[in-house]
DNA sequence: CCCTGATTCGC
DNA sequence: GCGAATCAGG
């Protein structure tokens, strides 16, 4: 397998997502562990923690890399500078406490005993052209980039998906959300009309593009990335 | 042991 | 540029 711009795009979202290398490698399908690593320094997505890199000795007396003696006293070797850069420590998926489960009394005035209270949705702070949730004008977060291919097809027979929305069928107007995964039997596009100016339908629009929560507050559901681990 | 990411270096 | 081998911490 190769490094295509879309595999090495669909890298760079699962990454920057705090998916480990290990997780990104089996969906990307292909590669090894060790190459989504290599892949990914070399794009310079160096950030995350690593359980390795805490401390950094200045001093590299003990040889950790016997691999190549070297001969040469390395004598034109400038100091590494040491950078202080404590550099902007994404937080990951942080296990919100959420001691406080929200009293209800705001949402539930007197008297007001409504059954159908929705699901705590995500608040929208904005709604774009096309209806999609969009970031507050002081929510400068990394919106989350494209998109999470979930498994919402439960894996059907094949002529299930006969007139399914295939790579060969997509063009620049139509929805391109993944449905499956792909090298799947059941792998298509959604194939709807996209939101004029995205990639995506409108419906998948406000998937792909996600309105940050304000502080504090909690969505139930995690982003859920991928449809997590492989059935394979 | 398992996992993780970082790094090196032959290809 | 790629990634196996290796390192090293949890």
């Amino acid at each position: 397998m190769s490094w295509t711009d879309e595999r090495i795009d669909q890298l760079k979202g699962m990454w920057e997502r705090g998916l480990t290398a290990s997780q990104i490698a089996d969906e990307l399908g292909g590669v090894s562990r060790n190459a989504v690593i290599g892949k990914a320094h070399r794009l310079g997505l160096q950030s995350r923690p690593s359980p390795v890199k805490a401390n950094e000795t200045p001093k590299k007396a003990a040889a950790p890399t016997p691999r190549k003696p070297a001969p040469e006293p390395e004598a034109p070797r400038a100091a590494a500078p040491v950078a202080p850069a404590p550099a902007p420590v994404r937080a990951p998926a942080a296990p919100a406490p959420a001691a406080t489960p929200a009293a209800p009394a705001a949402t539930t005035p007197a008297g007001a005993n409504d059954a159908p209270a929705p699901a705590p949705q995500p608040r929208i702070i904005s709604v774009g052209p096309g209806g999609f949730l969009r970031q507050g004008p002081g929510d400068q977060q990394a919106p989350i980039p494209p998109a999470p291919p979930r498994r919402l097809v439960p894996a059907k027979p094949s002529a299930e998906i006969a007139d399914k929305t295939s790579l060969l069928d997509l063009t620049e107007r139509i929805c391109k959300w993944p449905m499956g995964h792909p090298g799947e039997p059941d792998f298509h596009f959604c194939g709807e009309q996209v939101n004029p100016g995205f990639p995506y339908c409108v419906e998948h629009c406000g998937r792909a593009y996600q309105a940050q929560l304000p502080r504090g507050t909690r969505r139930p559901p995690p982003p859920l990335p991928f449809g997590g681990p492989r059935v394979r």
